[in-house]
DNA sequence: CTATCACATCAGGGTAAGCTGATACCACCC
DNA sequence: GGGTGGTATCAGCTTACCCTGATGTGATAG
């Protein structure tokens, strides 16, 4: 179950999206063009980081807004950059999680 | 690049290997017989997660013994746990991650 | 040196996660 | 009520992850 809950930070995109959600919230026409994604993409892992409880949602006008829904959120990803910052070489070496983040 | 690291805790295995490290270190047989499973399967995630930073390993005698590499890997598991706890039912419910650890 | 224990790695196949493009939904304005 | 902007969902396909079983490597004992 925990290895479900983290599994929901395990792709770039949503990661980048709650990046995006850390200092404000944001609508999902914002984050597409923010992160110059395909709209279903973008709207699918809202849904996902909604389903378990990373993000919240609330329509305002036609609009959908998110937002971080926890504090502790932004901390897990904070604590989980200052280990990768100790570890970076030995992540991008890691074959067996193909990275996708190559430039 | 940090949800490649994420997604190192992505899986029921790493993390239950991870649990049982949190408190002793263990060798790859006495992992292998805790968890009940195949040597390659443990052997494998460990190299994953040795790759990936989060645990250190050492030869003793014949067997490879390994451990927790940084207290802030437990306390990424913890602060995992923590907001888990709040949205439980929610991950549970959640069918873009397919959970395989339903009893 | 050979045998054996403990572990690492490999090749192959199955499966779930993610992407694309199209479509359905919902709220608002006219 | 029809039309439009903003989101959500769907079907099909591709690919990366994971598992199994077999084989390779390294260290110790005899």
């Amino acid at each position: 179950m925990v290895a479900k809950y983290f599994r929901g930070l395990g792709d770039a995109t949503r990661v980048r999206i709650l990046e995006l959600l850390r200092d404000q919230e944001r609508s999902v026409g914002e984050l597409t063009r923010l992160l110059d994604l395909s709209q279903p993409k973008v709207s699918n892992h809202l849904a996902c980081l909604r389903w378990c409880g990373f993000v919240d949602s609330r329509r305002e006008h036609r609009e959908v807004r998110y937002r971080i829904a926890d504090r502790r959120v932004a901390q897990l990803l904070e604590l989980g950059r200052a280990l990768l910052e100790d570890n970076e070489e030995h992540v991008g070496a890691c074959c067996h999680i193909d990275g996708d983040d190559v430039p």
